[in-house]
DNA sequence: ACCCCAGTTGAGACTGAGTCGCAATCGCAC
DNA sequence: GTGCGATTGCGACTCAGTCTCAACTGGGGT
């Protein structure tokens, strides 16, 4: 499977004078067995729950090479660290994250790709990666945040606030 | 200056019952006295020049309420940490970022805002907010920039795709 | 003007993600 | 098979941000 990812990872490692090690290995056949976003200590439990003893600096190491390789993406979503994807050569797309359960959805919209141009045209902005999210409630999650809503419509005392006060953290940016 | 911020803010505090603390007034006054980008340690230490005594934890609670309060926007810009941004009410907008020198520059562009609604649309998805950014190199940087190009043009060697690694980690979501 | 207490503060310990230095180990070209 | 540069694991470290708690304070009630 995946023997073309595998072919230009190869390469990659080869054309600077690095290894291909069984970590390496590894790790790029647990990401490409199923995963499409995963963190990196995600990786680290999966692999040691299979047996091979790996440690965590080398995930992140490994991951440097394969971001760097353009295999794999580095994205900043949620609150705190990266979490990475696989990347389709020649595909790129956006995300949809739900504050919710967390699922996040990719999508592709060729008509905001072609805007972003324009826009850095006019401030004569050389673009060399973007990242579009937009963050709220999946169609899944909707009927269970609307309850929610409900219950909660007249609690704006203080003990409430407090708590809202650390919920809403992760609105990245408002708009 | 900023009255009417102040207002909303004094008045946010009020309907929760929370102080307008001598603290919260000076981190307030710091933040509208110019800055319209600037991170939580910035503050910290721009206050503590100006004679002004402020632990690092209030910093960061007062920025939570100001957020909450919608007169600040958190964002998640660069490689660690947030940056904090005042908000114009009702107004929105995104933001290109130079790899190079680090200027923030915000831009809005009504079609893409209107394009990403209907993508939302298409996944049943309730946006609550959204980020945008496009990284790169902007205008004035651009021409140094090539100039570095040229010099590391066949340096394709070990030694420098090392320290290439470590570079290449301020790229979010490749195109 | 004074009291009172919920809300607030500062200090510093703590956390979690990610990084670094280094001695031991491993890939791979010869 | 050997040799050596690349790689690994470990644990210590950093950095941003959070938490705890005893001491302090703003401001409504009197």
């Amino acid at each position: 499977m995946s023997s073309r990812e595998q072919a230009i990872f190869r390469k990659y490692l080869e054309r600077r004078g690095l290894k291909l090690t069984s970590e390496r290995q590894a790790l790029f056949d647990e990401l490409f067995a199923r995963h499409e976003h995963f963190e990196a200590d995600e990786l680290l439990v999966r692999l040691r729950t299979k047996h091979k003893k790996i440690s965590r600096a080398t995930i992140y190491r490994t991951l440097d090479l394969l971001v760097d390789s353009g295999i794999v993406g580095r994205v900043r979503i949620g609150e705190s660290g990266y979490r990475y994807e696989r990347l389709r050569a020649g595909e790129h797309h956006d995300h949809l994250i739900c504050n919710e359960c967390g699922r996040v959805i990719e999508f592709f919209e060729p008509a905001i790709e072609s805007l972003q141009d324009e826009v850095c045209e006019k401030y004569g902005f050389l673009a060399i990666s973007h990242s579009h999210q937009l963050r709220g409630i999946c169609k899944r999650c909707r009927p269970r945040a609307a309850r929610r809503q409900n219950e909660a419509s007249h609690a704006e005392d203080a003990a409430e606030a407090a708590a809202s006060r650390r919920r809403l953290r992760s609105v990245p940016s408002p708009r």
